[in-house]
DNA sequence: TTCGTCATACGAAAATAGTCGTATATTCGA
DNA sequence: TCGAATATACGACTATTTTCGTATGACGAA
């Protein structure tokens, strides 16, 4: 199992690990530079979040160099349906089909044709 | 405008929102008796989360009674897309089409059929 | 070797969230 | 009228999250 623990990313967690999911591994310099893009924060604020993540097992480090390598100790995938589910629950009085319904009309988040037929099919295979 | 803030519910006020988004108006003991049944938090607890929620103004109360009566001051479909929309970005890298996956795919919160069919036509529409 | 740069460690302040005890006021029935 | 029940107000304590300053050590170029 990819991820014995319900871990509870914060907001800030979540930011890290996506960067993480996208690059396989990082060091806390390269993370932090991604953030920084959106975000205007101290570098010491990006290492110690990601020594806290290591310490709650939500990242794995490599320390045997000097400069610490980082990945990702939990299953995007996983993680995603997690927070989703408590977000049915705690949202939409646990009927994923309004959350759906909002996320495809997401306005400023438009599917592609290309997606919009991905959904298509899951649907098919769901109605049968 | 319905909300001209970007308001921003913690956990347990969204636990709040979604019972005042169902019975319209209510008293704190109301609401708190609702939440009773799945939490175990005392009454002053509630109180002290509804007053902050209308200082913030999440809520909107009667206070012309002994007894106040409050309602949500945010719109549920707003608040929902709103979210949504952060949970998009932050978990799903912009696309919505893969949290639908996540929440189709979603084994302890079943669609029924005619949830499915409801999809189906907002998918056709999109499509067109 | 010496100094500037860059790395981690660590402590602790600041901000946010959630919890509840206690004070005080109102209501109402016995 | 008295007291139990119930209401709000409010302060404060706890926990968690986010932030960063400072210390310290390693590295490498001049």
């Amino acid at each position: 199992m990819s991820s014995p623990k319900l871990i509870k990313p914060t907001e800030s967690e979540l930011e890290i690990l996506q960067i993480l999911w996208a690059k396989g591994i990082a060091t806390v310099r390269e993370v932090h530079e991604e953030l920084a893009h959106t975000k205007d924060v101290g570098y010491t604020t990006t290492l110690k979040l990601m020594q806290i993540m290591n310490e709650k097992g939500i990242v794995k480090r490599d320390d045997s160099m000097r400069t610490h390598v980082y990945q990702a100790a939990v299953n995007k995938e996983r993680t995603q349906k997690h927070l989703l589910g408590k977000m049915i629950d705690n949202l939409f009085g646990g009927s994923p089909t309004q959350l759906v319904i909002q996320a495809l009309g997401d306005e400023s988040h438009k599917a592609s044709r290309e997606e919009l037929d991905k959904i298509q099919s899951l649907l098919d295979s769901l109605k049968k």
